[in-house]
DNA sequence: GCCCACCTACCACTTTGGTGGTACACCGGT
DNA sequence: ACCGGTGTACCACCAAAGTGGTAGGTGGGC
């Protein structure tokens, strides 16, 4: 706050690459690196005691993985933007990292001047994503359609509109009345998706049904 | 399968959209418009009658909107590559889309020659997507940041180590065992979670949990 | 015509879930 | 030293969910 350039919280176990990132933002004079730190609990330490404007993160650290140290700067209620910044384009690290709420993503073998401009633009508040992980992002989103490993196929109309209903939380009555059924008849095709999905209770049904995007 | 040619099918209620876009396909001669179609119908028909290679979907259309053709398309198990194709660059259409299972989003204001290339690389079967949505669909991710209507901080933290074993499908009596607590003590945590949470059984907990993103 | 899958309905029954209340122990803050 | 939040436990009670079985009506396919 003191001057109007961001500051920068370095989180990364290889010091080499550290020294040359810092190089390469303190060519830019809008942005300042105020500190480094080479694992998740110094990282979150100096979080918690800077504040930095930005924090580029790893994810391949020894101990303590990045998403985890991302998680834990979030309990401790850092407001710093968090950008991950690593080598791995492997779809579960993207996907986690964002649901952990991430505020970027992007790859070490980015051209350092489009880095520099990623890095203005997050200091500025928008997500930023390297490019490339564009149909990355595409595929997570689809996750339906793959691995339907309970056969859907075997289910009735009537079993798939209970499933949703099942999934928006409500209750077989309520549902007996949307239907124009009695309660039992509701019973009975829950009994028997059950029985179809190998599941063991209606709320097993819903959480299923969220997951594989029933809506 | 007669010549070595992609087949494509478009659906778009535009005829001069039409007209330009398949002159500008056929300047390429791997691929070739077997058909066209000015609704979800008649769009439907084509696609079971000439199963092409690819389809290209507009999805603002009267009557029926390309969402719907796209789930009646799979509903009739039709195997073509289905490439939404749009000037939408609104969040909810993308998700949809992709969720409903289209294989790529294209936005109807790219170059033309790109078009070209990302219709020959949907056809060799990879997901297109145009480079400007890549923020939209980071942000489609991370879903869970945004938006915390209910206020997740009064929860204690028993209570969300609940809610999380709630959202794995778990019994009362078996979150009790794994907890070394009485089932009687779980069912007054639930108890107190359902109030903070204004939400009415367990089953709504689960999926508001999921759709949060609690894991 | 008959069979089969599906949807519907009813029954009795057990298990699980949710509500209301009281109670005690622990801990951190005033 | 007291208070409030938290976690634990027990109780009784009622509501909801799930199980087993039987059974009637419908519509499509052989």
């Amino acid at each position: 706050m003191q001057d109007n350039s961001a500051s920068i919280l370095l989180i990364d176990d290889h010091p080499l690459l550290r020294k040359g990132v810092k190089q390469l933002i303190e060519m830019n004079p809008n942005m300042k690196v105020v500190a480094e730190a080479c694992n998740a609990i110094d990282g979150v330490k100096q979080a918690v005691e800077h504040e930095p404007d930005l924090i580029l993160l790893d994810l391949n650290m020894p101990e303590i993985n990045g998403i985890e140290t991302l998680k834990m700067l979030r309990e401790e209620e850092v407001s710093s933007r968090i950008i991950v910044f690593t080598v791995s384009d492997n779809e579960e690290d993207v996907v986690a990292a964002l649901k952990a709420g991430a505020d970027g993503y992007l790859l070490k073998d980015m051209e350092p001047e489009d880095l520099l401009t990623s890095l203005e633009q997050a200091a500025s508040g928008t997500l930023v994503i390297s490019p490339r992980l564009t149909t990355l992002l595409a595929q997570a989103l689809q996750s339906n359609k793959r691995s339907d490993k309970v056969d859907t196929s075997s289910l009735t109309p009537r079993e798939k509109q209970i499933i949703k209903l099942i999934a928006n939380g409500m209750a077989n009555k309520v549902i007996a009345r949307k239907l124009n059924i009695t309660e039992g008849t509701v019973k009975v095709h829950v009994k028997h998706l059950l029985k179809k999905l190998r599941l063991r209770s209606r709320v097993e049904v819903a959480v299923w049904a969220v997951q594989e995007g029933l809506n």
